[in-house]
DNA sequence: AAATTCTCCTGAAGGC
DNA sequence: TGCCTTCAGGAGAATT
């Protein structure tokens, strides 16, 4: 499932070889994405020059001459640089085309996204309303804790939510809080900013990490160049119900906190 | 305002 | 073997 470490993966293996190209078009096999895909598309992309690849939360900006390109893995997407002739798959569902190679978006599950906006991405309206990125300075313990006083959600889920920090999702909250020694079910407004301070970091570790990885690969992600991420090995709870904690050897709980499965050691998280 | 539930979709896994 | 049910999840939309 791509989270912030594997949009970023992604971010790395295909600006390379888009930085410059120039698109000569577009194949929309499956328009029926998470949104329609624009079919404006496929007269508006050719000739147009890829001038910067960026990433915000876990959408991918590709910024054009005319507006910018926007894409979302969502959770079964992944993007692949392969030769212009290379034949699709069942859920290759939209190509960039090259002069000899292809951007290839495919996603089993299509809750991913092909966008188009003509002006600033910052303010397009599903990016407009996001909190801060994780790896910024004004992610800190402070500002968590600062975030967290009238919430008494599980801090689990506010560290999930978008408009707290972007790219947290389900597999490195449960990672990061467990760093961190927290009890993902515990109230956000009742952990002090001194835990805080420690989650951020933890936060930004366990990213960090991850993107040094390549990201993690359970079963559908991959990278732009077809191999898979290797931190599902560094992985201490995610997925390890019934198994020891690497910690102190105690099980690994599997409980479900706002219809997300979710993993902690009850004695190491308090 | 904040929290919860619903929704999109397909493939894997489990039950009988 | 095969059909049916359940679950997985990013995140906006709808509802409480």
């Amino acid at each position: 499932m791509p989270e912030l470490p594997e949009v970023e993966t992604t971010r790395n293996g295909i600006e390379p070889h888009l930085l410059g190209q120039t698109i000569q078009g577009i194949i929309i096999r499956q328009p029926r994405l998470r949104w329609p895909v624009p079919p404006q598309l496929k007269q508006l992309l050719p000739d147009q020059q890829i001038h910067a690849v960026e990433r915000r939360a876990k959408y991918l900006l590709l910024r054009m001459d005319k507006g910018t390109l926007i894409l979302h893995l969502g959770m079964s997407g992944s993007l692949r640089i392969l030769p212009a002739d290379t034949a699709p798959g069942p859920h290759d569902h939209v190509d960039l085309l090259f002069n000899n190679q292809c951007l290839r978006l495919r996603d089993p599950r299509r809750f991913g996204a092909v966008l188009w906006t003509q002006t600033d991405p910052a303010e397009h309206k599903l990016i407009r309303h996001l909190g801060p990125e994780p790896f910024s300075e004004q992610f800190n313990g402070s500002y968590l804790h600062a975030q967290s006083r009238r919430r008494r959600i599980a801090v689990k889920n506010f560290i999930m939510d978008g408009k707290v920090v972007v790219g947290v999702g389900n597999i490195y909250a449960s990672e990061a809080l467990f760093r961190a020694g927290i009890c993902p079910t515990r109230s956000s407004n009742r952990i002090s900013k001194g835990r805080y301070e420690k989650l951020a970091c933890d936060i930004k570790e366990v990213l960090q990490e991850a993107i040094a990885q390549g990201g993690t690969t359970l079963k559908d992600f991959q990278r732009e160049d077809g191999s898979a991420g290797y931190f599902a090995q560094h992985l201490h709870v995610y997925g390890r119900e019934g198994e020891p904690c690497r910690n102190c050897g105690r099980p690994i709980i599997k409980q479900r906190i706002g219809q997300r499965s979710s993993f902690y050691c009850s004695h190491c998280q308090r």
